[in-house]
Order: C-alpha cells, then structure tokens, then sequence
DNA sequence: GCTAGCACTACTATTATACGAGTGCTAATT
DNA sequence: AATTAGCACTCGTATAATAGTAGTGCTAGC
C-alpha cells in the first residue's frame, strides 16, 4: 500500500509528464512537495520499486510506468470537470436539431479530435444485430442495377449488381420474395437463410434463379460487419512519442484493421473503460479509452485513442459528456 | 538538344536511381557504357548545366532532377509492357464476372497498390455530371427516417433525417413531388430547383413543408461532391523518401483533402498524364500519375501516387492495362 | 524520519580525426 | 577532336575523445 506521500508524488510525476515528456526529476517535485528533494528521491525508489516508475537510464529523472498510469487512473485522477471552452464547442454541435444521432455523434467526436488532438472511434452495432428491414432495387441501365439493402436500425448499404438476361420481372419477383420470408433476420444470418430457405423456392418460380441468387447471395454476404469510423487518425502524427516511421506504419495498420478495435469492445456495462498500453493491443505507447452508449434503437462504442501520456482526466470527462448527450 | 550518349546516360541514372534512391557515380555509369568514367564525368556535368541532373553536395554522384524526370518520361522511357506476375494478378480481378465496373476499379487498384507499394486512387464523376435518378424513403421509427438518392450513374446516398410531428403521408406526398418535378437534374442543381420549384408548390399541398423542405435541402447541399476512394496511403510509409514525420503530415493532410486532387483532373483527354514533384501540387517529391476513363455511364478519372522516384515504365504500363479493361 | 552533501553515472553536445566515394581539371593518348 | 589516365580536392559519414550536466544513490548528521 502506497503512504500518502508517495501517492503525491506519483501524480505529480504522472501529471508533469503528461504535460511534457521528459523524464521527472526529484527537484522539480520538491519544489511542489514540501520536503528536500533527497525525501522525494527515496519516496521515488519506492515507487519504482512497486513497479509504478521507471527510469529511462541509470541516472535521470523517472517515467511512470505502464502500472504508474494504472494506478494513477484507478485512484488518484480527480474526476475534472469539462472546461468551458471544450463544453461551448461540443453543445453546438449536439444543439444542432437538424442533424441525426450518426451525425452529431461523428461531427462532435471531430471537434473532440481537434480539440485534444487524440484519435477518436465510434463502431456501430454490428451486423449481428441489424436485422434485415427491407431491400430496395434500382435498375440502372441494361444489364446492372442496385440493390440497396436498409436495416431497422438505419444502416443501409448498397451495392451495384451486374445480371445478364434477367427481366426485371424476375428481379423484383426475387426480392418480394427475400422481403417477404427474411425480413428480420440479422443481417449476419441473412446469407444462411438465403441459402436454405429462399434458394429452393425461387428455384420453382424464377427463371434465371441461379444468377439471381449468387448476386444476392454476395450482396448479403459482402455486408460490412461493423460500421467503424475512424476520426483524426493522422493525430498520432503530432504526438512526439510517433516520431517513428515504423511505429506510425505498425499503429495505423492496426487502426486500419477494425477487427482489431473490435477486441476492444468486449465488455459492455456502461462504464467508461480505459487500456493503457500493452493492454490497448495496439501498441504499448498507446491507450485506448471508450464507453458504450445507447440511445433508441442505436447503440455502439466511443473510444478515444492517444498516447498513453493521455490528459486521462479531461478525455474521460469528455467521454461521459458526450454519453451524457447521445442517451437523451 | 542532348546528344545521343547524354540520353544514354541520363536514362542509366534514372533508373539506377528509381531502383536505389542513392547519388550515382560516374564509375557506376561507365561499367554499363563503354567508356571511362572520365568522359561519363563530362557527360553528366553537360547534363548538370542543362539542369536535368543535379547534386546533393560538391562531390558526391547525381541524382536527377525534377526536370531531369520530365526529359525522361517524355523522350527516354521505353514503353514497358506488364510483366506476367502483374498481369495475372490483375486478370482475376477483371474476369471475375460478379463484380460491378465500381468494384473491380476498386480492387484492382487494391492490387496494384500491394504491388508497386505506390497508393492508387479513384475519381467518380462529380455531383455536376450525376443526374437524380430516385428518391426512396423508409421509415425507421417515429420520427426519423432515411431518404435514400441515386443517381443515374448509379451512385447512391443515403441520410437519416429527423422530422417532428410530420405524418409519414405528407413525407410521401413530398417525395412524389420531388421524383416528379426534379428528376433529371444534375444533383449539384437540386438544391436551388428545391427552392424555386418546389419549396412554392409543397407550401400549398403539405402540412409541415418547412420542416420537410429544409430536411430535402441538406440532404442535397451535403450531397458528396465528387467520390474520392484513396487506397493504400500507408504505402507512403515504406518510401524511405517520406522518413520524415513532417512530410509525411503534409502528404497526408492533402491526400485527406480531395479537393487538392480535384485539381488534377482539369484536362480531360484520355492520355495518361504524369505530374512530377512541384507538378503534383502535393509535394515536391511526389509524382501524380493519372488518366481517365469511359465506360458506358461510368466515367472518373484513376491516379497512382508516389514518390518522384517512381517506377514510372511500370506504372504507365499498368495504368494502361486498367483503362483498356474498364473501357470494354 | 528528513535532509545536506558528495561521489558517481550515463546521456548530450562538441570537436578532432580518419576514411572514402565522388568530383573537376589537366595533360597525355588515340 | 574526342577520350582517358591521373591526381588534387571536397565533403559527408563514422569513430573516438572530451567536457558538461541533470540526475541518481548513499551516508552521515540534524
């Protein structure tokens, strides 16, 4: 158990190094602390003992490490309240009656990004959960048309099919059928259900069924999995901890890769969660906060990615405000 | 004018410089050239003063400059026809009878991207070519729906809007009107025909037509310009040009900002045309390689991205082969 | 338990030095 | 007249030596 000294003087350093990221000496916290800097320093290789600091070599001022952040998130960050300024910007884009949830969610997590200059993730519900609403077709010219495809929570995804030798006739016959026997499958189960419920009938009374059914067979199976956004990316940019190539090409690869995030949200009370680190599955430099949310019939994840020099107390009010908002 | 062995030369340091971006020596140049290195030296220093070679310090080998690719891509380059490996790789791609026109330019230049390690890009027409085509809207719940807009190009759109205590008829009776009066117009006009012929008639035969008038209007002024599909951005990581974090930011921020690429396409014959460094707007070591493209309704414009240093015989080459396919 | 004091460590910046890949120029050769 | 051998010279890169400094750990005294 850390004395209260100690826990001083590990937000002290984890604050100041948040602020700027240069290894923390003893002086500098001994002007703060009321004590020399030689207390400090024997307070400091307790700490780093405990595994909560660490030293970038033998002899200069201490970093906190991977557990210093943890223990400095679980116990010591005072829930900060959002400043004015961030407050003013975000409520004009939530006050914006003309704009949808999707909207206002991605527009506020920009103005979040540019103001913290941190990535910001909203993943949307997955194709699990979206249950087929209804499919529309658009022909276009001879031979290719549109298959647009919407989903009860909204999602709606299209698709240009190209069909040789089928009338329109036989197009729409098809997908009354599929609107009449799938609607309200998940998405996910779409293709399945094509297969073993949809083929064998359309075999009896469309012509040039095979063709149709491959078509609406990829169109379904083609569905994005999750809606991702990604905001700000090119934010890791700016931070001093990114300044190498190899680092930037291996995080936004990652980045790139939803499936990865994905991993992120598998949890899902409500609470705001934070991953700092090796524990963000992205790289150990970076920390990974989000949330869930839910509002109506959409929900999803927000997540704010950074360094894991992250202003934790200021994102994470940022996170809940923007929760705050979204569930009413 | 150059003289037969200054071509010689010139085109020998092109190439061994695009293959390995460093200065080349006279010594290297005359083991290919039946000379001494001596009569190279006084080749390239002609070639210095013409100001197609330049030096990276007093005494160290040539590299080329900006003009220096110019003179070799308009006189030097031998039209190089595509290896078999690369044609292949595109060929499954193009002879994959499922996918439409949009998808196989998207997942050739997918492949091509992995290939040269360069990123590819995609220009759809713009919203002044696309034609409204149709108007849907389907419900989601109460008081929201999603108004879906194609083109006749086959482009689609889709928003999810808000409306409050407007009944899903007058919505409807809207949306006839809109597919009556406007269809046909070029989208980027929609917004203004809106206004002046159907914001007067809805007045008379809609309850709540202020509110639904306004909802149409976003849905049209947000309406994407022109779409952009970048692929493989990352690629500029592996270029050992871009190690530079600042640049890499610049690069990015342009790429992100498609209205820079816009300007790229202003001639619109169908030759292939390449952009080096200053040229490419983009950034003084980029080189923009680009060419239209027809195909039925279809048409955009394809651009390969990447260093200045570029594999220029081979991209020219491939950019070919794309156009060829699409048009037929 | 705290702190002043001091020896010690390792990073950073600066300078000196050697090395080498390349050049330009001149004079000799073809 | 064009080519080439030869040589002095230039400048970037790499290595080592040096000084400076911000920090440490430890000890002894308050």
């Amino acid at each position: 158990m850390l004395t209260d000294r100690q826990c001083k003087v590990l937000k002290l350093i984890v604050e100041k190094y948040i602020k700027d990221p240069v290894p923390v000496g003893s002086k500098t916290i001994s002007k703060t602390l009321k004590c020399s800097s030689a207390t400090v320093r024997n307070e400091m290789s307790a700490l780093e003992e405990a595994g909560l600091l660490e030293k970038t070599h033998t002899s200069s001022g201490r970093v906190p490490s991977e557990e210093g952040y943890r223990y400095y998130v679980d116990h010591l960050m005072e829930p900060k309240k959002m400043t004015g300024e961030d407050m003013l910007k975000l409520q004009t884009v939530f006050h914006n009656q003309q704009l949808s949830l999707s909207d206002v969610i991605v527009k506020s997590l920009q103005v979040i990004s540019d103001m913290t200059n941190y990535t910001t993730v909203v993943l949307g519900s997955t194709s699990h959960e979206n249950l087929l609403k209804q499919i529309e077709v658009v022909p276009i010219d001879e031979g290719s048309l549109i298959v647009i495809v919407i989903t009860d929570r909204g999602h709606v995804e299209h698709k240009n099919i190209r069909l040789q030798d089928v009338s329109l006739e036989e197009v729409k016959k098809t997908v009354n059928l599929i609107n009449n026997l799938i609607i309200g499958t998940p998405i996910d189960e779409v293709s399945a259900k094509l297969e073993y419920e949809v083929k064998p009938i359309i075999g009896k009374y469309v012509k040039q069924h095979e063709q149709l059914y491959n078509a609406f067979y990829h169109v379904f199976s083609d569905f994005t999995n999750q809606e991702v956004n990604v905001v700000g990316k090119n934010k890791f940019l700016q931070q001093p901890e990114f300044s190498n190539i190899e680092k930037i090409r291996s995080v936004f690869n990652k980045l790139d890769n939803p499936e990865l995030l994905h991993k992120i949200e598998k949890d899902d009370d409500n609470n705001i969660k934070v991953y700092i680190g090796s524990e963000s599955k992205i790289d150990d430099d970076v920390t990974v906060i989000k949330t869930r949310f839910k509002s109506g019939n959409q929900e999803g994840t927000l997540a704010i990615i950074g360094p894991k020099r992250m202003e934790y107390d200021r994102v994470v009010a940022m996170l809940e405000y923007m929760r705050e908002n979204i569930e009413r």
